[in-house]
DNA sequence: GTCTATAAGGCGATAGAC
DNA sequence: GTCTATCGCCTTATAGAC
């Protein structure tokens, strides 16, 4: 039987609630509730609901950093985005978007702190993309209709938002329609 | 001087206020002081939050809906495209994202009703962008890299999406990628 | 480390006077 | 219609016992 520490257990609940509900739609008392301690305990770890949130960021741009730095560079770019998307298409259907873009619908709520740690995680991401285009642009027989840097952006964008909107709609059709476009603008 | 009825005002502020802040972010508290009554007077027009929420949606699906049908169908393509970011535009440095965009955040506390409004926006969308695509494709040399319905849910989800992260960003770099590749794969 | 108890204030919502 | 007053609950956060 695994044990982790109350801290742990406190950050991996935060994670899942953050990507459901938001920076203003949780509260002490919901993540007190499903670790099973007192909302005065949380205070112990985190004095503040702002070092919660921002040790959240840092452990989800963390595990999202080793996971692309990962993917071998030297697959075929389709493959590469195939692992990209993999755990996006997991995803789906938890309740459950990206953690950043969520807390960047709160934005105006959050210190600075919270705020630098979330544009590196989006230009990490951008900049992953960016590359594996470039890298495919030379097996292309015509350009992209924008430059790599544009169009990672735009890709990342709409794989954002496909993940905030899945919950609206019963369907994975937007996250489908950006790993298309991803992979449509690949050489196989 | 133009007079506004009282009701009139709330639901101006309230859509400035989720447009800013998302479902969560406001408080019937924020909106009587803005407008210069008490919360109770909130109240009486708009019995609870999510019968104002619910409003808003309405009235600011409305504005939209009019807005896109009277960009004239016959003009060019990219002309189309321009009048349709227009807006968007505008809005850059407000703090202000789309309101059903900064709601997805927060879909899990909305009832039904609103959810319901909310599809229809986004699809409303999607549908002009596609057609706008389907009516472009003729004119190009070659076939667009993912079909016009798909490539009109990337775009918009990307336009979405920077929009919300515009405010964590000091740029509109990515309301522009978004925008680039909107006209970019229309022919001028 | 975790608890009880509590502070100090915010929240949506309602009753009833005017 | 708008107000005052208030209800019941939630929020983040702290003090101090164990």
């Amino acid at each position: 039987m695994k044990t982790h520490s109350v801290r742990e257990q406190l950050l991996e609940h935060t994670l899942v609630l953050i990507r459901r509900r938001g920076f203003n739609g949780f509260s002490y008392r919901d993540l007190a509730e499903l670790v099973g301690v007192k909302t005065s305990s949380i205070h112990y770890y985190f004095p503040s609901k702002d070092d919660l949130v921002l040790e959240a960021v840092r452990e989800y741009s963390a595990r999202t950093k080793e996971r692309i730095h990962g993917i071998d560079a030297s697959l075929p770019p389709a493959e590469q985005a195939r692992q990209y998307l993999a755990p996006l298409r997991a995803g789906v259907g938890t309740g459950q978007a990206c953690l950043v873009a969520m807390l960047c619908a709160d934005v105006l709520d959050l210190p600075e702190s919270i705020r630098q740690v979330m544009r590196d995680y989006v230009r990490m991401n951008e900049q992953w993309l960016a590359r594996l285009f470039e890298r495919a642009q030379p097996l292309r027989s015509t350009p992209y209709p924008v430059p790599p840097e544009q169009l990672a952006k735009v890709v990342y964008g709409a794989l954002q938002n496909s993940m905030i909107s899945g919950r609206l709609f019963d369907t994975s059709e937007r996250l489908e329609a950006a790993a298309a476009l991803l992979t449509g603008v690949i050489p196989a």
